[in-house]
DNA sequence: TATGAATGAGACTTCATTCAT
DNA sequence: AATGAATGAAGTCTCATTCAT
């Protein structure tokens, strides 16, 4: 919800302004985010600001919702989604989310911290929304794997998707952390042991701790 | 760390004073949570918490402190611990857990909270050293189950308490929303939703997805 | 050390906020200065303050600053300084002093009192450099006392200097004595009595108390 | 003005009270010096302090009267009064002013303070007092000095009092930064320091800087 | 008489937002 | 459209003083 005045600077500029935001929520939450700090770090007036947005809160709900649209546009093109499964899905999504954490470690620990309910004070309805685009997203790799047959038939969708996700989410966290470890620049080392990680993820999700 | 002032204190004043504080930080999270209205709240004047504590973050500090003993001194007892393994303590927990969900919600949503790393600007350490608890503790499980011979052998633990954890913590999230479609006074209703959930995991969790 | 925004704003208003400053911290010592009250006798916001400087602190060292700035731009320039010994600027300063605490009244008074030690407590170091620099303006005059032969050799110029110091405050404090008893507009009555006073004291360092 | 309360109690006790309240006042001034601080270290509980005096500033007050009846009590009975000039007195006072200063440096620390305008904010009556009572001892040895004809017949007593009153001061100064320069124990080295300086003094108030 | 918990006024400081230029 | 000075509400924290025990 920016207004039009934010809309027809270059979009240079604009990323500029959100990618400024971001980082300054992300380091400091939302209520300690300081809005004359992100005017400094992106070079503009702290007027403009209010130029561009209606106050904090409107800023900060443009900056979740851009953080959304880039993955969206930068990640999931990559995905071939017809026919695919939560195991195809997890094996391939292994890879290429170290990828996306070396390349935009801001973003993504944004992007995780308002799903794991940090910001639950700013609106609820936004993280519900968050949460069902997420959802439909997972809900449909199951419906695949039925279709399939590589998913059991005998449970219901939303219990093989609360379960799936709750195992996601520690793979996501334990991404985040092994390229952390990589420094600067995260190698080969990190990457496999990330494979690795996945690997024994998905054999758990598939066939379970039990012996 | 509260000064010696609050310590001596009669318990009933005590416990009022920290329930305040903790549903004041839950509702608001730390930046936003206003020392004069929980002052209000627990009848007492606004001076009197800097006799108490150093600061706030002293305040909040102990808050969490104050609400993982009050776990461990309330729900830890019940468990008994020797020879248990996950699913043991799966099915075991569910029930459990709603109880407390039901009677203290606030308590059980703040510690959410601070797992799922809302307030992770606080003091990283503490952080690490609740985790590290509860690591311990799953970690005496994963043992306990391949002893038994219940949990598969061909996977280090650290991975099996990631999982486990993962799918945990989904669990919590769902009792939390289940007790809160409960309204005021949850019922049986609810506790056969959340049995059944918890059922459909531990089936899940030992056998897996996959068909 | 104002931040910039204070040093861009017009002279007329930075010596109002200054004044002010000095008043306040004059009148009631560092600690009861209160930094709202200045701002309502600048007419400007409190808040405004904390654009302008750092903290009160921060505040306080350029109000010191800016005083000290103000007599050498005021002052010095009257006093030709080549070749002038002790005597000659004891007695050209005594009128001169007079005339700019009837002038200055405040002004002076606040710089009497750094350097007579109250503020104590605010950086040793910013004493010590005030102090320095008064130090070496009495040194050069006792050096060109002793090249003119119009003082003792037989001396070290650092206890010459002291006691000179020592005599000179005591003319300030009486300079400040007289001004204040000539009420809103000291005449030439309060002009003749310092004469007076400063020929005495010329006559006493001169030659000493003994007969 | 302490009340009855207080001078009921034990002299040592009586001292204690006196001296940690000193100290505090001397590190912090007034403002800043706290009344909890005093009483921790007086091992008194804080609300006592309130048994014994009026209030902030009844402390304070009577914490310079002790000062200076601390001073008449241990110091003047060593100087015999009678037939001393200025002169002699200033012999003999820079060795036993050391000693002082070793002794106890926080009383004449303090005496230094509120005799040079520290707390000028606190009732200038007292601070006149004081000095009056400084006065009166000084012009008496002016006017020995008169009778014995040691001093000038050519200057009225309260030029002549100024005047080595100013001097006088920076002696003072010199002896409290001579006794700290030598640490916990200033030896026999300091002793013979602040001994030259005060014979050159001595010179330089008799025979002047003229040559 | 001694204690120390309780109080609450008031201080400094921050910062989102406005507005004149 | 951009700027950045100005605002003032609101927050944390301090501490002299009171008062019940």
């Amino acid at each position: 919800m920016p207004k039009t005045t934010f809309l027809r600077l270059d979009e240079e500029k604009q990323e500029r302004i959100m990618r400024c935001a971001i980082e300054e929520f992300q380091e400091n939450g939302f209520a300690n985010a300081n809005i004359g700090r992100i005017a400094d770090k992106a070079g503009i007036a702290k007027g403009s600001i209010y130029q561009y947005f209606d106050d904090k809160v409107d800023y900060f709900l443009y900056a979740v919702q851009w953080t959304l649209h880039y993955f969206t546009k930068n990640l999931d093109p990559l995905t071939p989604f017809e026919d695919m499964d939560v195991f195809d899905y997890l094996l391939g999504a292994g890879r290429q989310k170290m990828e996306l954490f070396k390349k935009e470690p801001v973003l993504v620990k944004f992007a995780q911290d308002f799903q794991s309910g940090r910001y639950s004070e700013l609106s609820a309805e936004i993280n519900a929304e968050i949460r069902q685009d997420g959802d439909a997203f997972i809900l449909r790799l199951i419906k695949n794997g039925k279709n399939r047959g590589t998913l059991r038939q005998d449970m219901d969708d939303e219990s093989l998707m609360l379960f799936y996700q709750g195992v996601m989410h520690k793979i996501d966290e334990l991404a985040l952390k092994v390229s952390k470890d990589g420094g600067d620049d995260p190698g080969e080392e990190q990457m496999r042991r990330m494979d690795q990680a996945v690997r024994s993820f998905s054999k758990l999700i598939r066939t379970g701790m039990g012996s």
